[in-house]
DNA sequence: CAGTAACCGAGACGGTACGTCAAGTCTTAAT
DNA sequence: ATTAAGACTTGACGTACCGTCTCGGTTACTG
């Protein structure tokens, strides 16, 4: 096994501190400055790095934001199981609610969205590798449920994970009221069967 | 009272026919350029107008886009008034959805939604003109809704405006499906009190 | 008469204070600097301009220093008309190697015939509008020789006026010692008939 | 005495394949994209060598340039000793043309002047060991004249270089017109003392 | 015959300047 | 006062090369 024999090319090796000094500033600049003050220009200047050394590595800046966003801030979230639907649920819509108001965090996802209209080639590639890892996560909760029969008549898993995405996306882009834990449980109350979900 | 009494100012009125070469143009440019693409320069060039009589108008291209929308695109979404919560909600839905599978509009749309991320004051004026008042829409709808006792248990109506403005907009942005008539029904089923839609 | 009907165009017109200043700014440049040193951000930075408002009037930055030159250096050379060929060769010759001895213009005069060895199309402007009217000069000159018969036999008067600029050049550009008086009357001695200019 | 006693370095040699590579390449892009175009980066690409063995051998790119009109063009011209000024001189002159009016000749010169007036240290090195060899071979050839007496009066060696170099750069570099053998005749004319040249 | 020193190719690095684009401002003559 | 036209300053773009600096690898003299 252990593909990827190294393949030792020649010529001088990336340097790791060119990068990470890279990810470092972009991830300064967008809280000091805003993702419309970002650029390319000002992220080389404050890495101390040269203008081509990005694009050799990066297609965009957004591409470099997106990458600044999964280096330095923390956007893992735990894919739950409790053994129950409704339970799995509601810690996926609060792990995600409590990344989601980190002000860094939030102004980061917008740009990255926003980014994502304009620059069509970019769109694609956050949506394959920011977006759908963590709508896969949530597909397996909702798998789970499913084979478990816990799943609402009448509610496919595409659409559950188009209303739990697109209600936290909303309140970002929208109108800018973080999500809070009132609306955890207003999504859980639609998303669950009613009078199945408190056994009690 | 006492309306505007024409304030007959000294000097050249505003051109009308300038105001409509700008917004068609925009229109046009969105389409064949995209949003991208789209600059103030060739706005101007396109409607055989000059820069400034942009700039005297419109604080930024956004907004020339903005006032496109609402006057080349019909945007107007009625608000439904059947007796009925579920059916007013699918009406309204149902409305929606055409509209948004417009492609002109939904460019349209995600090109605002965009700007409104990046652009701090034109996302002000974009929440305040364009997203409040179809809100309000529902809203109404919502709360002949709450009076008659039709709202589910545990759903605020400024829930449900989250869910189903969310949704779409998710449908636009995020997973470029546009969306269809089976996302009515699942967002019906998610939205209403379980056995009272259907009395069967 | 008259023609150029003034044609006036529309929009704001050129500005002469920003030619001036950029004008001024690569003369100035040009000897602080050198060529090697002079840049088009240099003279936009130097003189308060935009670079776009360089490019706008100049293909280039050997363009800018020929019309500094130009404008700034007074490298007029009066044809001499005293009515003896050898006296007319001796005052061009020695107005000719006045000018060259100003260091700026030596240094402007070798910069300028650099670049048009290596930028083709600037060489063909800098022939046209720099080379040709002095070489025209020295013509006129030579045919009021040729026409009272003082020519020396077997001289051409495009072989005078290869000899006469190739040495004056050469010395600029190959030996870097400026020309001297004694090498004005080597070259009249070369170049007259010999018995024939001083009758006394 | 003794020179360069083989001075048995350790490591590896320098390797003369690579360097006659990077020759050949220089000599054959400068034909094909010009002095201009010419880039230490393509000199490197073109010869299958790393940029690092062109800058560990020569200092900049005219250099390279200089070397490879060195090796690869024949640039030799004989010291004619004819026992006549006139004949040594013509033949000179003839064997300096027909060097001239080669197109890769000519293309290189001109480049190798260009950068002589460009970088100052570079300039040195052309003077000294380009310039200076050709000018000291005519010196010769003057010298023998002088000392039989043939020199015509009130022109020194010194001024007789002068002319004989001057007129030939400036038709390569000014006036583009190749020298021809008439511009011979016109420069012995006017460099020998009438009347002693042919005895007839 | 193992070290070690200089060379080689490749290619990433920090920089500088390029020539272009568009932004938002201003000036002009005309309406 | 407003318009179309277009020049203005500003600032960032993405590219091209510069000259330097690793890399891993090859030669060739030396202790």
């Amino acid at each position: 096994m252990s593909d990827r024999p190294v393949q030792p090319r020649p010529g001088r090796k990336r340097s790791e501190e060119s990068r990470l000094a890279i990810l470092t500033a972009a991830f300064e600049l967008i809280a000091e400055v805003g993702y419309a003050g970002l650029t390319i220009e000002g992220i080389a200047a404050r890495s101390g790095t040269g203008k081509q050394t990005i694009y050799r590595w990066w297609p965009s800046k957004a591409d470099v934001l997106m990458d600044a966003m999964a280096t330095k801030a923390e956007l893992y979230v735990p894919i739950p199981d409790t053994g129950s639907y409704a339970a799995d649920l509601r810690a996926f819509l609060e792990a995600s609610f409590t990344l989601a108001r980190r002000p860094a965090v939030a102004d980061g996802l917008r740009a990255l969205m926003a980014e994502a209209q304009i620059d069509a080639a970019f769109g694609e590639r956050f949506r394959a590798s920011f977006l759908r890892p963590r709508r896969d996560a949530l597909g397996i909760v909702l798998e789970r449920a499913r084979s478990r029969g816990e799943l609402p008549p009448g509610l496919s898993p595409g659409a559950i994970a188009d209303i739990v995405f697109g209600t936290i996306w909303y309140r970002l882009l929208a109108t800018r009221r973080l999500p809070d834990d009132r609306l955890v449980e207003e999504l859980v109350t639609a998303l669950t069967e009613p009078g199945l979900e408190e056994p009690s």
